[in-house]
DNA sequence: GTTTCAGTTGAGACTCAGTCTCGACAAGTC
DNA sequence: GACTTGTCGAGACTGAGTCTCAACTGAAAC
């Protein structure tokens, strides 16, 4: 193991906590991939992760970074998501149901609820016949800070 | 040019005349992928369109595949979705805005409007101070057939 | 009819995300 | 200490999608 991956480099923090509730080992790989994920405002690709932690020395191999993300999607910390680019990103989040808006210009994410979009659903059922049993919303735009800074 | 593609296969399309109308060239291998989506009922991969093509032995190259893909989703004629499984698949449809509700056991899709989602994305647009651009919404469940079939 | 030229093609190499396998290691249990 | 189970890294592999390049096609200009 390398010895760049110390554990309790990111000890307050809900991934590593929602890892260990979920009975899985708080191993120094997975410590530091949680640390990563909290270190990124906004979405992050595979690739980027990648890179953070080759720029860090940290020593992990990509297999266990996918086998981090699988385990802490299945658990939903974290959630994937298709940009308009065709793209597939990530994104920290909590495990409640939710819907990401995403800032096209920054990254920066934010979680919303449902916001009436259950209702629009059920019209959608009513309309095509069928039974929906799950949905994905995306959205995408600019972000309050990009949006200020567009009009300054 | 191998002769087993032969223009006027798929005269009466759609997405024939989406492409003649954006001036673009009506060449064989075009419409012999023209011919081969308009065929598909619901939903397909790119693979399941090489596969197909490969059967009906009409010559055509990946590339072109991907090329002639392309551009039907530039002219708004075929949708590119996200499967909840991570696959990507393509869907036949008009270029109005609209939604896709996908039936997760036969693949059929049918197109929806709005139904009061605009009204949502106000409301989660209010919520979180993003101002949203664009909005990706796909549903997934069963389609009156397979319901049919479920319920017998 | 010939020439020209942009648009289009197929072949095949390439990239990149994600998966799989395999042998090694580490922690907990007996 | 032996065993079991979970986890690890290395590296081969897969499959979608892209890129390049030389060849071809067809419409327009001459």
């Amino acid at each position: 193991m390398d010895p760049a991956i110390l554990p309790g480099m990111a000890a307050s923090n809900s991934i590593v906590s929602a890892l260990g509730d979920a009975g899985y080992r708080l191993t120094a790989p997975r410590l530091a991939v949680a640390d990563l994920i909290a270190t990124h405002d906004g979405h992050f690709t595979a690739s980027d992760l990648a890179a953070a932690a080759r720029d860090r020395r940290l020593g992990i191999s990509r297999a266990t970074l996918f086998r981090a993300l699988d385990l802490l999607i299945e658990l939903g910390v974290v959630e994937r998501l298709d940009l308009p680019t065709g793209e597939h990103a990530y994104v920290p989040c909590a495990p409640a149901h939710h819907h990401h808006v995403v800032c096209s210009r920054c990254g920066r994410t934010a979680e919303v609820d449902d916001a009436g979009l259950l209702g629009a659903v059920r019209e959608i059922e009513r309309q095509s016949g069928f039974r929906i049993d799950a949905h994905r919303l995306e959205m995408f735009g600019l972000c309050r800070h990009c949006l200020a800074r567009t009009a300054s």
